[in-house]
This record gives C-alpha cells, sequence and structure tokens, in this order.
DNA sequence: GTCTATAGATCGATAGAC
DNA sequence: GTCTATCGATCTATAGAC
C-alpha cells in the first residue's frame, strides 16, 4: 500500500471523468453527466474540484500527461533499440485509443472554441510526442530534417486514423493505419541505420 | 437571377451556421451564438428551421456535402488527368480548411456522443471522400486493393494534419502533412502509370 | 418574416444537513 | 466527505406583437 487513504481520493475519480469529457467533449459533459460517470454527487465533485468543470479538466489532462510520458514520450527518448520502441509506441497508442473508439481527449477539445483554456497544453502536448519521436529517430540513424517531418507525420496520422475511425465505426481501418505508420517509421530507419 | 427573392431565405443564414458549429461544436454552439453568427433573431432562426438546433446542423451538413460532391468529389471521379485531379484536391482541401485553421465539421462532430444523430451522414461523406479518390488512383493506373488504402490513408492524413494544425496552431505543419499526402499520391501512380 | 418576451428545462455552482 | 436542495444563469423552444 503506497497511500494512506484506501479510496475516494481526488484522483481516483480523473479516469472517470476523463472517459465523459471524451465522449460528450467539454461542453457536453454536464456536471450530472459527470456525476453519473463518477458516481460522486455534485457536491463531491466540487469538494475535489472546487474549480468546476474546468479543473476537473486540467487533473484530466495532467492525469493524462502523466501516462503519455511514462508509456509513451520517455520509452521513446531512452530507447536503446528505436525499432522496437516504435512498435511499442504503435501497441501501446492501439490499446490506449482502443483501436479508435476511443477518441483523443486532447486532439479533441483543440478543435473548437471549449479549448481556448487549454491551448498551452494542448500544443505541448503534441510537440512534446513528436519531439520525442524524433528523439528515438534520430537514435535509429534518420538524419535530423527528416526525422521531425516523420515524426509529425507519424502523430498526425495517428490522429487522423482515430478521426477516421470514429467516422467510419471501422476499427480496422485504424489498425491498416497506425501499421502503416509503424512500417514507414521502422524503414526510415533502416534506410539509414 | 435564379431566384425570386433577393435575400433571407434559408439557405443564405446555413454559411454562417456552420462556421458557428465548426468554431463552438454542435453543443457549444447555442441559439445565441447561433443568433449572432448569422444576424437572425431566434424566432427567424425557428421560421427557417423548425426542428431547431439539429435541423440547422442537417442543413449545414447537407449543404457540405453538395459542396464536396462537386468540388471534390466528382472531379476526382471524372478525372482525365489523375495526377492533376489529385494536385487540385488538395488545393481545394487546403483552402476549404484554412490551412487547417477551420475544422472539418463531419469529423468533429463524428468525435463524440453529440454527433450520433448524423452517425450515417458522417460515415458516409468519409466513405464516399475515399472511394472518389480510390477511383481517381484506379484511374492513374493504381491497383484495386492499394488504391483503396493509399485512398484510405491520404483521406486520415488529412483529418489528421487538421487536428495537428489547430493543436499547434501551426498552419505550416497542415501544409506540410498535405503536400506529403499528395506526393505519396501521385507516387503511387507514376510507379505504376 | 422579423423581433421581443417568456415559458420550462437544464446548466454550473453553492449552501447546509448529516 | 457525502448527499439533497436550491440558487441564479443560461439553455432550447414557443408565443405573440408588429
Amino acid at each position: 500500500m503506497s497511500s494512506k487513504r484506501v479510496l475516494t481520493d481526488r484522483g481516483s475519480a480523473v479516469p472517470a471523468l476523463a472517459e465523459a469529457f471524451r465522449e460528450h467533449g467539454f461542453e457536453g459533459a454536464s456536471l450530472t453527466v459527470l456525476s453519473k460517470a463518477t458516481g460522486l454527487g455534485k457536491g463531491s465533485l466540487y469538494n475535489f474540484f472546487p474549480g468546476g468543470k474546468e479543473e476537473m479538466m486540467e487533473a484530466v489532462l495532467t492525469d493524462i500527461d502523466t501516462w503519455f510520458e511514462t508509456a509513451i514520450f520517455s520509452p521513446l527518448e531512452r530507447a536503446t533499440d528505436p525499432a522496437a520502441a516504435v512498435t511499442s509506441m504503435i501497441e501501446e497508442v492501439t490499446a490506449y485509443f482502443r483501436s479508435g473508439r476511443r477518441v483523443c481527449l486532447v486532439g479533441c477539445i483543440g478543435l473548437n472554441a471549449s479549448g481556448a483554456a487549454f491551448a498551452d497544453r494542448i500544443r505541448r502536448y503534441f510537440a512534446r510526442w513528436i519531439a520525442a519521436l524524433a528523439d528515438c529517430l534520430r537514435a535509429g540513424g534518420v538524419t535530423d530534417p527528416v526525422a521531425a517531418q516523420l515524426a509529425e507525420e507519424a502523430v498526425s496520422g495517428i490522429q487522423g486514423a482515430i478521426v477516421l475511425a470514429r467516422a467510419l465505426g471501422d476499427e480496422a481501418a485504424f489498425l491498416r493505419i497506425v501499421q502503416r505508420q509503424q512500417s514507414i517509421l521502422i524503414g526510415g530507419m533502416i534506410a539509414r541505420g
């Protein structure tokens, strides 16, 4: 047991909040929705998040940042086997985004005005992802401008795969597109490594 | 003059509605927002669209379908010069999406629960785009399964470019990514044409 | 056909009992 | 710390004056 408190701390509500924001968006996720999603009354939510919905979203984004940092960004940067690290990244994002059934909350809220309050975090998330992937590609022997371009296209490609798979209701489309991205990334390294 | 009525018909409000839905999303676009965007009072909006917001969105989606059919899908299918048709498609979508400053409404509303009522239209929009582009690629000599895959990846790539460019606030990123998609598409045709 | 006024529901947020 | 009750604001939608 790493914590003295056994349940119902602020952090344990965050995953349910994240899922509700993903499914309904920031404006669509009313406090009634968030209350049902977490199983907590409005009073409890405001006890944990005095800043209301905006603070809830901030907590969710922080949680997402932490997860990606440990599961995606850091492994890419510390990779001893860059090709394996790329493969692992694709596997992790495929599981995380549930083959496109689960949207990328960071990407989604960046698309409309409700995300203006989080613009900096959104920008840093994508910049960080691209930088970490480019780092990995450089470790795999890809020269500098090409690494940045390949990384940008791969991260963009994953986002596009989510949009398309959701729109078509076709998880296979997500898998095809990200597998193709994986091939391009690894192919780029083999060609120069 | 093709019409007897000179102004304030239902259709003339649609572009402003579309822009409001793009910027705020379906839930975020309140009737107050839509009223200000169109310059029409709520009463006038309900006079044109008795079904409320949902009918407004339907009208917007129909307008988008019409535009894409004439500017994108049909030219792709009727292309005598497939490479030129692909180049034209990229130019048109770059202008239409304002280098990623303007989001794809169809893709956006497909991402959360508010788009459930329009799921069929969303699916058909993307299926139609991919099919038309694959048609063009086949006319350019690309064999069947490859054409479908390249078309899927290109449409997905454009959507990803919008998400990334919006998130980074970087129009240049959009341009780089779609130019790359154009190269892949035309390269695929040259390799087999 | 346009507007203002307003109904009825739901919103985010707070207060207070326990 | 949890809940219910409720506030004022805003929402969608309607009614009615002009």
